[in-house]
DNA sequence: CCTACCGATCGGTAGG
DNA sequence: CCTACCGATCGGTAGG
């Protein structure tokens, strides 16, 4: 009886698989037909639409991933460790699941512009806020600089993370840890020795 | 008879519009002959295909960017001075060029795979390795910190360039030189006050 | 889950 | 540059 949906959840992970490969829109239903091994007019008895089958994988990775952060950012260690919580959470998920964060950060076009999936931006927003809270505190504190531009400074790290999404892979040349090491090491030290 | 190809330049800059909004593949030719107040199968009288169209686009573009980069690559400035020309180049051209900038930064994986447009891609690999060299130049000289990893240094400094593209805006809060500074402060002093 | 479709849209074309 | 199309593909459906 708990096993009724497991053809169903397999046709989701397949689904998820070609919508952080080729993008949302651009993943024909026909494609994620005939990877399941199923004609493409079938997926119809498992799922109402196509919207449906993008919502199912995106809604339980978004409300937590926000939630996540929220824990991160109101911790009481100082502005620093919290920012480097942050960091190391985002690329930490970025291993763990990386399929949803594609889909998540290279579809914002296409989800800002639909009503349905205004959730998604809703929920990049309320990051960047948590995360711009952060730099300010450290700011105040004096724990970072105070001569930049915190807006134009949270881009800048968004950026970096968001653009990781898309080079980085686990079979590679540089495991995660690396990659979190320079990419804190360069955000807080600099290029120029002290 | 200059005149000649004025109505046809003209579409192609209405083209050059929507492939930057929406993407190449996103953006039909239908929706390039309504902006034209043409019909679509109009177009192929001043285009062979809709590719054509964005190659003329996209080739004199590309090539003088690679240029470019490769002589402030290769003036006599040492290593920072070249770094922070690069920067300043990268982004003066995101203001001057912002379309074809997205055109190119966005759209690589159509571009990857496309035989005819493997040259988008090799270019921008060519343009990577001329920024790889000056980072490792001021490593080696000591201007730059020699504890980073360089390869995810670049990664790290192509994203924040190309990820600026899809948040700048000239009419916006910020400056392009505003911009500048904060990046080129914050990749260089890092966010630890010295 | 298959058969057999639907209307809409895609890039592109022949003939004027 | 328009008229009038083409075959291919899109997301989706009725009936079994």
């Amino acid at each position: 009886m708990k096993r009724k949906g497991g053809r169903r959840d397999e046709i989701l992970q397949i689904a998820r698989t070609l919508f952080a490969e080729k993008g949302f829109e651009a993943a024909s239903i026909r494609e994620i037909g005939d990877a399941a091994g199923i004609l493409s007019g079938s997926l119809y008895y498992h799922f109402a639409t196509k919207d449906d089958m993008l919502d199912e994988l995106v809604r339980p990775f978004v409300l937590p991933l926000l939630k996540h952060y929220e824990e991160i950012a109101h911790s009481d260690a100082d502005a620093p460790d919290r920012l480097r919580d942050m960091i190391n959470f985002g690329l930490q998920n970025l291993v763990q699941k990386p399929d949803l964060l594609k889909i998540v950060a290279n579809d914002r076009k296409f989800f800002a512009k639909s009503e349905r999936f205004n959730y998604v931006e809703e929920a990049w927003q309320d990051i960047f806020q948590i995360w711009y809270g952060v730099l300010q505190d450290g700011a105040r504190q004096g724990e970072f600089r105070n001569d930049l531009n915190l807006h134009i400074t949270l881009r800048m790290i968004i950026e970096l993370l968001n653009g990781t999404v898309d080079w980085f892979r686990p079979d590679g040349r540089f495991t995660i840890e690396q990659v979190i090491e320079t990419q804190v090491a360069l955000l807080f030290g600099g290029l120029t020795p002290r």
